[in-house]
This record gives structure tokens, C-alpha cells and sequence, in this order.
RNA sequence: GGGUGGUUAGCUCAGCUGGUUUAGAGCACCUGCCUUACAAGCAGGGGGUCAUAGGUUCGAAUCCUAUACUACCCACCA
């Protein structure tokens, strides 16, 4: 016998093994359809969180029932190398062995970094098997990996001599801790409270005189060249022209007029540090002025800030001292708390600095165009179609793209400098064929060459990945087959850092979109809507949830409440010093008892004995008939949600589908009485009924149902449900199943009688319908009488106008009579009709009134005003009944 | 400043192109059950003027407009 709560571990683990065995994951191109799906690359040193616990159970749903259909099923694994979040933990893991990147060699640190990536990379794949992830391993790719890492030198070169990439002094966003510059995307910003300093700027040659301007960074003054006011602000309008002295190092700079400035603002006056501030930068060149940087690389003060106390220190250690000196120097007016815009670095949470710097850029434009307009011709389309507001905004106003990155770990960018000279070539040799042709000179080496030290941003990597993972830039082979993906299922917290740029990058080397679908995933919250974030620490540790609930558990638990796009709040109380999850989290839970249930529904079924010369009570015949077309419905409802990718919809269905109709109605229909054998027809009918369901429910929790799968049959070697074919959408009868519905409410108005007049559920009683044509015509539906019979326990079913004693109720059209003994509580009845009466009076007017008005008798569609007439005579059936069953009051 | 969602039961959400018995589910709650698959269970029950105000329509939770609240995206802020 088979034990009572159904045990997830060592299923899950033995089915994982079996799948993999028999390569069922293993895609090789053939003459099917295919589908394909490659993931969003986890960073390499990642562990597994609920997000992409959400995001590859979507994703292997999909996969799965694609591969069930038929179809050539490739799911394409793989890592990102994250380039600054895994340097800086390597920089991290570096100083605690007391090793400072500014010692070691480029070659040096690359050795660390790769020991590093060897050691935790791929924790996160392993992690994704206990998921159940059903990705063709063999296909596992790394965006650092030498061939992917060849086509991203490739598409630089390509970029670079079609003229699209470019290298520019620019002001960017620098970040001093990771000491890179950063992408405007990679920077976040918060509103966060700071102060305004209001500094006075003496005027040359006098002591009083002289121009308050605010900043919030005072530590800059010192890159200070020029002081700003309106062209037509009378207040200052003496001054221009003149020049004030900047406080402490009273070096001289003029007061010029620009319309840039808002007279509201502040004092109306504006310093002008173009090194250090975008706008500054923009009026700096329009007059000419020098560009004075006041900060090192890494944030701290240089030279320029002429005060010995200042030099070396770091800009915020700077700015606290500024208001002393200040103060000192009586040239600090005022200072205000105010609230601003922070920008900070994606990666290492530092404030980010505006800084002028020579930069490698990607011109978008261009490549925006074909892009934008693949989304927007539905070319590629969203789910849910929102996203694309989103994405045609920011397409609408992009801006080039800055590539390089002042780090070690990533591609390097293949630009090789020879003086003034810039030679970009896939490897040091044509760059150095080009030089020597270029300067005349055939004696020049490679070692005459210095190649570019800075390397790509990441995303310039992933942006290639669709193509990549099929060795696109090299061959034709497998690209052309796989090529385009079928989805793409990512948070849409990354449509510009990646969905966009890969859609561009499809477009300009492959000439078409990269994937038909993008799925979008919420985000996954906290109890207090927070998203779920490691340096929050609010997310529970995955492994223990998946130990705890079963990976169909927790699949279950993910999926049943996240609707696309939507964001789902994960409610599971832990520990947050252990990640121990303290109560129970009632989606998972859920999930798992689901797993118990279907485990209790075999046991059921498995315990029953068979009879073969039995023959096939009335009850059965209805109730294998009744099934069958529930079966059809729902199967017909999940080819539909899928078609829509409504799949949490899709999952809920199901699990009513199997816990209510199949469980609760129809096994306890066929159910045999206690120790007697079932007959043949339906003891087949039934594990026919077990199966399909679980092959309509695996994608969603792919062990238990495979599970189930071989306890229900003995199976031939290969014979799995993971491989099986999913059911085919088919006719069902709508009637049949509305006279179904009727039949379960008049189950339930039993049931509830009983409970009302304290009857045991069990006891034999006799049920009377009262005699009418509709009547004898719904309990001539073959078995339907017998099957009634039996789930609300009646001794007799009858059709007569006897009125015996105990309660009446109506159920569908019909006036029914439930005979016991003992007596009623006739005020109680009579106001429970009461109710029941005034409903259906109200409704009854309502369907009426409708039905009376002749511009909608007139204007209805036909099915729509039959409907209302059925509607009005049912109710006015149910309200004579009503009627007449108060007369006894 | 520009834009996008959301507002339906105590909580989390379905309700897709307006009509399917004057709103559904899960959890929570109440009542009764250790009934022979399952107490991780079974049978019942209560609970919503669908944010507000107008409008379109024969008919609105559903479409339109405005307002409020809420979440988020983009840009900018000396």
C-alpha cells in the first residue's frame, strides 16, 4: 500500500536523473518545427533567487509543452560574466587575502578572476535542475567564453567600419568605487535628502560686493569657470562681464549671461564647472571656457583644489570640511535641506560623478529605427502589450550608447593605438598590417602597437546571445534552424538593457527580430511590496523552499498568482538572519497539498479491484460520459489561455479541473462500495481520464505527474509523460454539461438541507421531484438519476406529487421534496424563502424589464435575447415554485 | 515636467472583443465531520452599492471623460 502524504525529494531527484538519462532534453536540428527559447544568462557567480525561480519555471512550461506537442523543444542555458559585479566581488574577495588590484598584473588578476568563476560559476544551473529546468545542457554557454567572446570583437570591428561605433570625449556617469564609467542605464535614481549650500562670490576688487550662488556639491568650486545668471535678470545684470572670486582660492572668473539659467531657482545665480556637470558642460563649450577636472579617478580631490587639507580627500569627507571653511572665510550665506534627484551606480549603490572622459559610443539611431518599428508593426510582440508605451518612449529618445568599461573582466576592446592613430581589427596582427599601412612604415611591431585597456560592457555581450548560443557569427548550421527563437520570458526591469539592444542586434546581423514573443515577468515583492533584492535581504532562500514544498510545490506556489507582466507579492515569513522560513507560505503550501491530493486520487484508484464480467452500473455511464466532456472543455480552454500566455489562469483552471471535478464528483461517482471490485469499462475510462489530466498539468509540475504517470500503468522503456502527446483540442457538448451543473446544484441543495436539519450525511433518505414534463425529461438522462442517487446518499429518488414530510427546495426549474422525520423549524424556513423569493422577484423584474424594452428585443443579437427569455421563463418558474411553497406558511 | 499600470470580498487577485441566471477563485473566517484515498482532508455557510462623479448604450465591473488615491517608467533639478 502506497503511504498516505506523497513525498517530493527523492521523486524529484530520480525523475530529474531518468529525464536526463533518456536525453529527452537534448535538442539536435531535424525536419520538426522547432522551438526555442534561450534563458536570460544568470550572472555566473549568482545563486538562485524567487525571480529566477519564476522566470525559468515560465520558461520550462513553455518548453514543455512545446516539446509535448511535437515540436523540436531547444532550451538554451547559459551564464552571464557580469563584468563589474563579478570584478568587484573578485576586487573584494582579493583585498581579504590582502592582494590590491592596483599590485597585480592584468594577467594576474584575469587568473584570480577565472579561479573565481570556476569555483562559483554554475552553482545557479545546478540549482535550476532541482527547479526541474528542462534546458538542453549540452548546450550550456558562457558569454565570456572564447567563441562568444570572438563574436563580440567581431561585431565591434563591423560596428566600427560601418561607422556606427565611434570614440568621443563625452561627459558620463563615473562610477568612483568600481572606477569605470557606467551607461545611463546602469545609473539609479532615488530622491534623497541633501543640502544646498548658498556661497557668496566676492567681486574682483571688492570685499562686499559679490554674486550667492547654491550648489549642492561645494567641493566642486574649486573646477569652477565662470558664474551664470539669466541674460534678462535685472538683479545681476550690472555684474556681467565682470568677475568674481571664487571663496578660499579667490582665483577670478567671469560672470556671463546664458537663458540656461532659472532665475527661480535658488539664488537665480549658477556656477559653471563644466568638468563635473552636463549643462556646465554645454555652456562651457558655447563660450569657450576651460574645462578644470577637481576629482581623481577615484573620488577623490586632485591638485586643483589648491587647499593641502582637501588634496587626497574624498569628495564627501571634502564637502563636510567645505562647510567649516566656508564658514571661516564668511563667504557660506545660507544653508538649506532639500530634497533631490540622487543618481547612483547600479552595481556598487556609490554616487555616481558626471565626468569628462574619452569614451568608445555606439551610435542607436540608426540601429533604433528598424527596431522600434519591429515592435510597433507587431513584428515582435509583447506580453502583456503594454510594454511596448515603454519601449517606444525610450526608443523614441535613445541615446548612443557608451560601451567601454575601465575594467579586466570582459572582452577587451580591439582598438590597438600607434600615436595619433586608431586602428580597430579582430586581432593584433591586421592591426598591425593596417598601421604599417597607414603610416608607411613596414618596420612597425605589434609590440610598437598599445591596445585599447578598456573592455565592453557586459550587455554588449548578451545583446548577441540569441545569435551567439548558436555560434551565429561562425556558421550557418544550427543559427538558421534555431533562428528566431520562439519567446523570450524576462523581468521588465531589463527591456532597454537587453530586450531592446537585442532587437536591434537581431536586426543588423541576422536581418530579423530575434524571438516572435517577449513574456514579461513581474517582479517578485515582499509582504511590503518591496522587490525582492539580496542587499535588502527580504527573499527567502530558494533551495529551502524547494526542499521544503517540492519543486512542483514551489512551481505551483510561483506561478498560480503572477499574471504576465503583473507583479506577484510572495508572501513567506522568514528569518531573515538564516533565510529560515518560520510559517508557512500559503502559496506553496497550496501547491504541495495539490501534489498530496493527486498522490491520495492514485492511491484511490490503485486500491480498487477490477472485475471483468461486472457489468457497468447506470451511475458510471453517466459519470464517464459527464467527465469525458469536462475533460474536452478544459482541454480546448488550456490550448486557448496558452495561445494567450495566460498561463497562471491556465494553472488554476486545472487545479479545479483535478481537485473538484475529477476528485470530488467524478471519483466519488464511480467510487465502488467498500471492498467491491469496479468494472472494467470504467476502471479503463478512469486511467484514462488520471492520465490525460496529469499530461495537461505536467508542464506546470512536471515530477509529480510523471510520477503519477507510472503508478497508474506498467510503461514500456521511454514510455514517459514528459514525451507523451499533449491532448488535442476537440468538440464538447455544452448542453450536456449545463444539465451536469444542474445535477451537482441539486447535489449541493441536499447536502445543504441535510446540514440545515442537523441530518447525518449518511443517512438513507428519500428525495421527491415534484412531477412535470422538464422533470421526467432531466431524469431520463441516462445513469443521471442513479448518480444523484448516490452522491447525496437518497434511499429512493422519485418523480410524484406526493408531498412528503420534511423540507422543499427548488434546484434548476424543479420543486423537490426532502422526506425525514423530525420536525422543522417552520419560522426559519419561511424566512430563508423569503430571501430566496426576493431575489428571484428582483431578478425576475430585471429580465423583464429588459425583455419589455423594444429597442433591445430590436437591436440584441438573437442569442443574446433567447438567452434573456430563457433566463425570464427559468426564474419565473423558480418564483411560482417560491410561491406556492410559502402558501404553506 | 512627460508617460504607463492599478483601484472588485478581511488579504492576494481573475473577470480577455459590453449581454451566459443582478460578480468568481484561493487564502482567511464561521458551522458540522478523524465517513473506508486524502485533517496537507470532507460537506456546507457568511462576506462585495466592482475608488468617486459624469457620459455613451436597449444594457456598463467591462467603453469614454474628469477627479482622487496608489505603484512604476523616462527626463530634469544649480
Amino acid at each position: 500500500m502506497l503511504p498516505k502524504q506523497y513525498s517530493s525529494a527523492e521523486t524529484e531527484q530520480n525523475w530529474y536523473a531518468h529525464w536526463m538519462r533518456h536525453g529527452y532534453f537534448r535538442s539536435v536540428p531535424d525536419d520538426r518545427e522547432p522551438f526555442t527559447v534561450v534563458i536570460p544568462p544568470p550572472n555566473v557567480t549568482g545563486v538562485l533567487h524567487m525571480g529566477h525561480m519564476l522566470n525559468n519555471t515560465i520558461q520550462d512550461i513553455l518548453v514543455r509543452k512545446a516539446r509535448m506537442e511535437g515540436k523540436n523543444a531547444c532550451w538554451v542555458p547559459g551564464t552571464d560574466h557580469a563584468s563589474i559585479a563579478t570584478e568587484a566581488k573578485v576586487v573584494a574577495m582579493l583585498r581579504e587575502k590582502g592582494i590590491r588590484k592596483a599590485d597585480i598584473t592584468r594577467e594576474e588578476f584575469l587568473e584570480h578572476a577565472f579561479a573565481w568563476k570556476d569555483k562559483y560559476g554554475g552553482i545557479i544551473l545546478e540549482q535550476l535542475k532541482t527547479l526541474g529546468a528542462s534546458c538542453d545542457w549540452d548546450r550550456t554557454r558562457f558569454t565570456m567564453e572564447p567563441k562568444l567572446s570572438a563574436a563580440v570583437v567581431r561585431v565591434f570591428v563591423d560596428l566600427y567600419k560601418k561607422g556606427k561605433l565611434y570614440r568621443a570625449h563625452r561627459m558620463v556617469n563615473w562610477d568612483v568605487e568600481a572606477k569605470t564609467v557606467l551607461s545611463n542605464e546602469e545609473v539609479v535614481y532615488h530622491e534623497e535628502q541633501a543640502q544646498l549650500f548658498h556661497v557668496l562670490y566676492r567681486l574682483e576688487g571688492s570685499e562686499t560686493e559679490g554674486i550667492v550662488i547654491a550648489t549642492q556639491r561645494p567641493e566642486t568650486i574649486f573646477a569652477d569657470v565662470a558664474v551664470a545668471v539669466n541674460p534678462s535678470d535685472e538683479r545681476y545684470a550690472h555684474l556681467v562681464g565682470k568677475r568674481v572670486r571664487i571663496p578660499l582660492i579667490d582665483r577670478p572668473v567671469p560672470v556671463i549671461a546664458d537663458d540656461y539659467v532659472d532665475q527661480a531657482f535658488g539664488t537665480g545665480a549658477l556656477k559653471i564647472t563644466p568638468a563635473h556637470d552636463q549643462n556646465d558642460y554645454a555652456i562651457g563649450q558655447r563660450f569657450g571656457l576651460e574645462v578644470i577636472d577637481v576629482l581623481n579617478e577615484d573620488g577623490t580631490l586632485n591638485e586643483h583644489a589648491v587647499l593641502p587639507e582637501l588634496i587626497g580627500k574624498d569628495r564627501f569627507v571634502a564637502r563636510k570640511m567645505m562647510k567649516g571653511l566656508l564658514d571661516a572665510s564668511g563667504t557660506l550665506v545660507k544653508l538649506e535641506d532639500y530634497r533631490t534627484n540622487i543618481g547612483r551606480s547600479e552595481r556598487t549603490n556609490t554616487v555616481v560623478e558626471p565626468r569628462l572622459s574619452l569614451q568608445w559610443f555606439v551610435d542607436m539611431n540608426t540601429l533604433a529605427k528598424q527596431a522600434l518599428d519591429a515592435v510597433e508593426g507587431g513584428e515582435v510582440k509583447f506580453y502583456p502589450d503594454h510594454y511596448r508605451n515603454m519601449y517606444r518612449h525610450w526608443m523614441s529618445n535613445i541615446r548612443d550608447w557608451c560601451v567601454s568599461r575601465q575594467l579586466w573582466w570582459g572582452q577587451r576592446i580591439p582598438a590597438w593605438y600607434y600615436g595619433e592613430h586608431v586602428f580597430v581589427e579582430e586581432t593584433a596582427e591586421v592591426a598591425l598590417e593596417s598601421a604599417r599601412k597607414a603610416t608607411g612604415n613596414p618596420a612597425l611591431q605589434i609590440s610598437d602597437l598599445r591596445q585599447e585597456e578598456d573592455v565592453v560592457d557586459t550587455w554588449f555581450s548578451s545583446w548577441l546571445w540569441p545569435i551567439s548560443v548558436f555560434d551565429g557569427f561562425e556558421n550557418e548550421k544550427e543559427v538558421a534552424y534555431y533562428y528566431p527563437t520562439s519567446v523570450l520570458v524576462t523581468g521588465w526591469d531589463i527591456i532597454f538593457f537587453w530586450v531592446a539592444r537585442m532587437i536591434m542586434a537581431g536586426y543588423e546581423w541576422r536581418g530579423e527580430r530575434p524571438f516572435e514573443h517577449v513574456y514579461f515577468t513581474g517582479m517578485v515583492r515582499d509582504q511590503y511590496r518591496r522587490k525582492m533584492s539580496k542587499s535588502l535581504g527580504n527573499s527567502p532562500d530558494s533551495m529551502e523552499l524547494l526542499h521544503k514544498y517540492g519543486a512542483d510545490g514551489v512551481r505551483f506556489g510561483l506561478l498560480s498568482s503572477s499574471p504576465a507582466g503583473g507583479d506577484l507579492v510572495f508572501d513567506a515569513p522568514f528569518d531573515k538572519a538564516t533565510k529560515q522560513i518560520i510559517n508557512e507560505s500559503a502559496l506553496c503550501e497550496q501547491g504541495r497539498n495539490f501534489c498530496n491530493k493527486l498522490w491520495n486520487a492514485l492511491r484511490l484508484v490503485k486500491g480498487w479491484t477490477v472485475s471483468e464480467d461486472l457489468p457497468v452500473p447506470a451511475a458510471n455511464l453517466y459519470a464517464v460520459r459527464w467527465f469525458e466532456e469536462s475533460l474536452e472543455r478544459r482541454i480546448a480552454e488550456q490550448h486557448e489561455l496558452f495561445a494567450e500566455y495566460r498561463l497562471s489562469e491556465a494553472l488554476k483552471s486545472l487545479y479545479t479541473f483535478i481537485w473538484d471535478d475529477f476528485c470530488s464528483w467524478y471519483l466519488e461517482m464511480v467510487k465502488p462500495d467498500y471492498e467491491q471490485p469496479i468494472d472494467a469499462a470504467t476502471y479503463a475510462a478512469t486511467l484514462r481520464f488520471f492520465e490525460r489530466s496529469m499530461q495537461l498539468l505536467h508542464p506546470f509540475m512536471p515530477f509529480v505527474t510523471e510520477e503519477i504517470w507510472h503508478r497508474l500503468r506498467e510503461r514500456r522503456e521511454g514510455d514517459d509523460c514528459i514525451v507523451s502527446r499533449y491532448p488535442a483540442a476537440a468538440d464538447f457538448d455544452k448542453a450536456f454539461l449545463y444539465q451536469g451543473d444542474i445535477a451537482k446544484d441539486l447535489v449541493a441543495k441536499v447536502r445543504e438541507a441535510r446540514n440545515n436539519h442537523q441530518l447525518k450525511p449518511r443517512d438513507p433518505l428519500m428525495l421527491v421531484a415534484k412531477d412535470s414534463p422538464s422533470a421526467r425529461s432531466f431524469f431520463a438522462i441516462e445513469g443521471l438519476r442513479e448518480t444523484i442517487q448516490k452522491l447525496a446518499f437518497l434511499e429512493k429518488l422519485e418523480i410524484s406529487d406526493a408531498e412528503p414530510q420534511g423540507t422543499s427546495f427548488v434546484a434548476g426549474t424543479e420543486k423537490y421534496f426532502l422526506a425525514f422525520e423530525k420536525a422543522v423549524d417552520a419560522e426559519a424556513e419561511k424566512e430563508k424563502l423569503l430571501k430566496e423569493l426576493e431575489h428571484a422577484r428582483s431578478f425576475v423584474a430585471s429580465v423583464q424589464a429588459k425583455l419589455s424594452n423594444e429597442k433591445f428585443v430590436g437591436s440584441a443579437p438573437a442569442a443574446v435575447a433567447d438567452n434573456e427569455r430563457k433566463k425570464l421563463s427559468d426564474g419565473q418558474a423558480r418564483l411560482a415554485i417560491l410561491e406556492e411553497m410559502l402558501n404553506k406558511y
